[in-house]
DNA sequence: TGTTAGCACTCAAGGCTTAAGAGTGCTAAC
DNA sequence: GTTAGCACTCTTAAGCCTTGAGTGCTAACA
């Protein structure tokens, strides 16, 4: 369907496009790329795309810019040939650095995302694991006061949560610790789905002795557990958006931000296609969400025992450097699984 | 120095001001208001406000725009004659859903400042308390595998934190529990000022026989205590600022997100005069911080046990509707300090 | 003496026109 | 099939003019 020659005027086209954000036009082509060719020639060449739906006018003298189309065709084309090899020097460096600053699995997840923006020079976005897919390490139910109780919980991960539960009455802290104990032994190992669905019958068939006590405390734990399962959503380097002529409009702009600051919707941005292994790409108008019809998304998972817990990604105009940026991913992607299987160890 | 009439023509010029955001005329001024002159006189007016440092010209034939020395006048004048009187019952609905959404100390900050945001139509920004003020309710040291143990803090305003210690050697469950109570005796009501202080002191001469236990722990509780020491930065309503026409410019509309988005920056303007207790309204050229030299930031302090422990503000351009944001911030003021009042309780 | 009307003057903003420049599409010749 | 040439299109920037809001000064008035 497309002839060699018609890919190559393409691809100057989108190489022209992503270096300088302006319309090209046949004779500026023909003088900077060197395609053999006259302007006339690739004029053919240029209208027979548009009717293929690789090029759009923006208006009828103002040269041609790629569509979706065409930048689609592109990054298959990049992902097929497998140009984009990691610089292992480079992802050494960044995995120490995280390793280094990174105490927990939280700010590991957010220093990648400050990482991933300051090297892209675009907005990054990520989401710390779901805590479903997680498995319990270490439970702990610690007396503080009369009335309360701090349980703690553990993950394999090395995520730490607490949360204060307020019982009616004073539970002597040796049953406490009894209580303990027999709940580490029975649900060390589970994710906290598991955990959640068998949590009541187990209890209540083999720790009678203790009902009165476990029957105050169990909806409390439930309770935290469902809490505990949002994810957290991290973004950095949202300005960045600004340094791009296509955001110089400000309502855009403002759109932009506007979609970027609401966690939630980040949240469900990627968790999309319910964090679908590998690395993902959607370009302009693919894109579900209307204040990134413009933009393209890439994101990468990164895993924990072969499952995928979360993911990370980057957000820039259309027009962005795809090579850089799934390069880019690639390495985070590598890094962070490697680094959560450290912590979990 | 300031007559009655130069008075009531400079709070007209304000008060179009902070309403149109466009410099407003001598002839328009006269319509609009029933000052009783005619527009000449106003005329005469508004150059003596000029020369005496209240009033600015854009340009030569552009009407005139109140001065930061203006907005000065105009807000003393407001916090002197105390108009403020904040709504009981609009208090009261805040502080409900504040209390039924919140359940730790850092949720709450997060949520006031994102329905002040909301309330005021400002971005705010606000700090969760620094631990250094906070007093240790509780510490407990939880064995969790060989090689690590599991350090839990407790503050008497609900605040939970924990570290994970990688040690050396195996630490005994019992030896651990001994260890936790022996900590809980001696530090439980301490500030992390004074824990910093004495630990050594007391540890190592009173608990000689756990000596070299300790001696691989205390450097890491240490750390951690440093490490826990960072207060917690929250913005909301960023984007709110594209609503003013003075940030239409896209250059002042990225500083101003760029720095809000620096929570380091952030946290140093609001520790800034050290926490200095109430009300504090800067306006323009008053700001140390350049992206803010336009704008004017007004912050309200909340306190436990009388003392001050964190703050929370708005900020918005110069010509903000000062009233409603002194209200709001008195009110979260007042609500925060109850709601951790109770909290602590 | 303070206030006001009147008038000349200033300046930004918006509208119009024009010219330049980049590009297209078609045609005819190679 | 490729290319040169040309008429045509459309945006952008510059220049010019007009409009309108506003100022400051002066002279007259109460």
């Amino acid at each position: 369907m497309l002839d060699d020659r018609k890919i190559k005027v393409l691809y100057a086209v989108i190489d022209s496009y992503l270096i300088s954000a302006e319309p090209i036009g046949s004779r500026t082509l023909s003088k900077q790329y060197n395609l053999g060719v006259s302007s006339a020639t690739i004029r053919n060449e240029m209208s027979d795309l548009e009717e293929l739906g690789y090029l759009n006018k923006p208006h009828t003298s103002a040269g041609r810019v790629p569509s979706d189309k065409a930048y689609r065709l592109y990054v298959n084309e990049i992902l097929k040939k497998e140009k984009i090899k990691i610089d292992i020097e480079k992802k050494e460096e960044i995995k120490r650095i995280l390793t280094k600053e990174s105490k927990e699995i939280d700010q590991l997840i957010q220093n990648a995302a400050r990482i991933l923006s300051a090297i892209t020079k675009y907005t990054s976005i990520a989401i710390s694991p779901q805590l479903k897919k997680i498995k319990l390490k270490h439970i702990q139910l610690i007396p503080i006061d009369d009335m309360e109780i701090l349980m703690v919980i553990v993950s394999d991960t090395g995520i730490v949560k607490n949360t204060i539960l307020r019982v009616k009455q004073n539970i002597p802290a040796d049953q406490l610790n009894t209580i303990s104990n027999f709940l580490n032994i029975k649900l060390k190992g589970l994710t906290f789905d598991e955990i959640g669905k068998t949590m009541g019958d187990v209890i209540f068939k083999e720790m009678y002795e203790f009902k009165e006590v476990i029957d105050s405390i169990i909806p409390l734990i439930n309770q935290s557990l469902k809490d505990m399962d949002n994810v957290e959503v991290y973004a950095d380097g949202v300005t960045k958006i600004f340094d791009f002529p296509e955001y110089k409009d400000i309502d855009k702009a403002k759109a932009f931000i506007s979609f970027i600051e609401d966690k939630e919707q980040i949240a469900n941005l990627l968790l999309d296609n319910s964090l679908q292994n590998g690395l993902e790409i959607t370009i302009g108008e693919e894109n579900i969400y209307d204040p990134l019809k413009d933009c393209s998304l890439i994101t990468a998972t990164y895993k924990l025992d072969g499952k995928t817990i979360g993911k990370i990604g980057v957000v820039g105009p259309t027009r962005m450097d795809y090579i850089t940026a799934i390069k880019a991913l690639r390495l985070f992607s590598i890094n962070l699984t490697e680094i959560l299987e450290m912590f979990s160890r």
